[in-house]
RNA sequence: GGAGGAGUGCCCGAGUGGUUAAAGGGGACGGACUGUAAAUCCGUUAGCUCAGCUUACGUUGGUUCGAAUCCAACCUCCUCCA
């Protein structure tokens, strides 16, 4: 690992951020010098983004605290399109209505990371449909589509693994990483932006947007890299229990968030302290030493510090708290994620089958039946083998609710309505 | 435009007329062991009013007592030729 002077690249690169950069010496001297403009892209392919964003978002975040100025730029235009990059597959079209609600959706994570505004060193928002959507094809053939070799694409790697595959790439995805490329050298002639970052796997996209600064003129251009993230166990990340880790706190509450972090592996625990949350390395460099049980305690700050910062300090203690109690206690913390149901309902009697179904325990009866048939569903803490029970208000406890779990680890509270 | 090949459950992938709701693997979920970890072991992995029924092997029809397996047309993809 080179010796960095700037402030920046030195955060990155003892944080584990960098994979790779176009030219470290170049890039180091630039951020040593003056305060550089950066951006990174997000594609608008879900209404929030999930934990593996939250990397990129966290590399913004650094550049403005080392004194530099990051976009976060939405892809309203080239969502249009899709990235195919490593992709085995085309994606499914987006329609403009499902682009702009996902863009909508997207937006609103970053002012917890960034602070926006028209100063030197306040980080702005751009969508590049503001000049992709109304590009002219012709026009754009012969003044961008000339720079671009189809033989030197086509040696790309993230080309590369879909042509072996033998499975087609339409000529509309082959555009996106020229579309890309173009948004680099827009964003430069628009706000003097000389670095683009991602994930590894957008390399590629990347230095196509560099070469393309060489031919249409733009000052020197820079690529740098994140690590493509796993488990230490090879998953992917930002997948749960219950599926994607949502960012946004409507698809995913902060208990559910904290809970993501709270089980993280023993073997990534000191990497995320320094990918995901901004204590100081010395701090980390303390907690990673730890071990044994007390890394449960280590685990507990890093899921605090990362929910802190995405959800609020108050919602990040307040779910440490509940998963102390439900934990650590077995009491029945009164702010489990709860579902509500018909006071009519209780009444009569409700079919656990459908109860669970209902709290999102299970996705359909069957499989709910299931779970009771291998004796991983509890009410109120006691085992239920019983698939045709209802539940009613006789299972209602002093805290004015039903505590409904399945496995060790879901519950769900249960109030009438 | 011509010739050939392929399309199976969340994914990969067996299966070429009948105990096939479909081998095997992966993933996921549950259990045991632990530390709300990993590894390991065990189980589950189409739906329903669940010891019964209903849907399922690209789509739609057909042959047959019976089809994922045979036939026809169509759709999609791949390879070679023009």
């Amino acid at each position: 690992m080179p010796a960095f002077k700037s402030d920046f690249l030195r955060t990155l690169s003892e944080r584990g951020f960098i994979h790779q950069i176009s030219d470290e010496a170049g890039l180091d001297e630039l951020f040593s010098r003056e305060i550089v403009t950066g951006y990174i892209g997000f594609d608008p392919t879900a209404p929030s983004l999930h934990a593996g964003g939250l990397i990129q978002i966290m590399m913004l975040h650094w550049m403005q605290k080392t004194g530099h100025r990051p976009i976060a730029v939405m892809g309203g235009g080239t969502g249009m399109v899709g990235d195919p990059s490593f992709k085995d597959e085309a994606r499914k079209l987006m329609t403009p209505e499902i682009i702009q609600t996902n863009i909508d959706g997207i937006k609103k994570v970053f002012s917890n990371y960034l602070t926006f505004g028209d100063g030197p060193q306040d980080a702005l928002m751009i969508n590049n449909a503001d000049w992709l959507l109304d590009l002219n094809y012709l026009e754009f053939l012969r003044d961008v589509g000339r720079h671009f070799s189809v033989n030197r694409m086509l040696s790309f790697d993230s080309v590369k693994t879909r042509l072996d595959r033998e499975q087609s790439l339409s000529f509309l995805e082959f555009n996106y990483m020229i579309l890309q490329a173009y948004d680099f050298v827009e964003l430069n002639k628009r706000t003097g932006t000389r670095l683009q970052m991602g994930g590894s796997d957008q390399w590629g996209n990347i230095i196509n947007g560099i070469d393309l600064g060489h031919r249409m003129e733009t000052p020197q251009l820079y690529a740098l890299t994140s690590p493509l993230l796993t488990t230490s166990s090879g998953a992917k990340m930002g997948k749960s229990m219950s599926g994607a880790v949502w960012l946004n706190p409507e698809m995913l509450s902060a208990y559910d968030f904290w809970q993501y972090w709270r089980n993280t592996e023993d073997a990534d625990v000191s990497r995320f302290l320094k990918l995901y949350t901004t204590l100081p390395m010395d701090e980390i460099a303390r907690l990673s030493a730890l071990g044994g049980s007390e890394i449960n305690e280590v685990k507990k700050i890093l899921a605090t510090e990362i929910t802190a910062m995405l959800h609020g300090r108050d919602n990040a203690e307040q779910a440490a708290e509940t998963a102390r109690k439900t934990f650590e206690e077995g009491a029945l913390a009164a702010d489990l994620p709860t579902i509500e149901v018909p006071a009519a309902d209780l009444e009569s009697g409700i079919g656990l089958l459908a109860l669970m179904v209902t709290a999102k325990l299970a996705a359909t009866n069957s499989e709910a039946r299931r779970h009771i048939q291998g004796g991983a569903v509890r009410i109120n803490d006691k085992p239920v083998s019983d698939e045709r029970m209802t539940v009613g208000t006789g299972e209602v406890g002093e805290s004015g609710a039903i505590k409904l779990s399945l496995g060790k680890k879901k519950h769900i509270l249960v109030r009438a309505a």
